[in-house]
DNA sequence: CGCCTGACGCAAA
DNA sequence: GTTTGCGCCAGGC
């Protein structure tokens, strides 16, 4: 990401991902970070997931680490709100993991790739 | 300014 | 096989 722009717009496309996640699925950190090519800033993801708070755009409750599991869900209001989120579209989470991640687990690179 | 921290992830020890 | 450390980008102090 050598464009001074494009790491303006860094947030804006991490949110462009998210907003892109199907209901019932979710991503990773790295995943993401993967996609816009900067694949060692899985944290500046999350960092930009902090800065999404308020926008209720950005399904922020389908964004998880690599394990899939709930590593953010302390930085909802409510750290139950996320996993509700997730039970309520589908995703069962036991123990503050996703339960079958493999499968719910939706890869943009894979699924955006072109 | 420079140093530390953080919703992560991988390599090395 | 487990624990530690560093890189990445942005923001706070």
């Amino acid at each position: 990401m050598k464009d001074p722009r494009l790491q303006q717009d860094f947030f804006e496309q991490v949110y462009a991902v998210v907003k892109l996640i199907p209901q019932g699925r979710a991503t990773s950190y790295g995943a993401i970070a993967r996609y816009l090519g900067s694949g060692s800033s899985a944290r500046t993801v999350g960092w930009a997931m902090n800065a999404a708070h308020g926008r209720p755009e950005i399904p922020a409750h389908r964004v998880v680490n690599r394990l899939g599991m709930l590593s953010g869900k302390m930085h909802f209001g409510n750290p139950m709100e996320m996993q509700q989120r997730l039970e309520a579209e589908g995703v069962h989470v036991v123990d503050d993991q996703i339960r079958q991640w493999e499968r719910v687990f939706w890869d943009p690179m894979k699924e955006l790739d072109t």
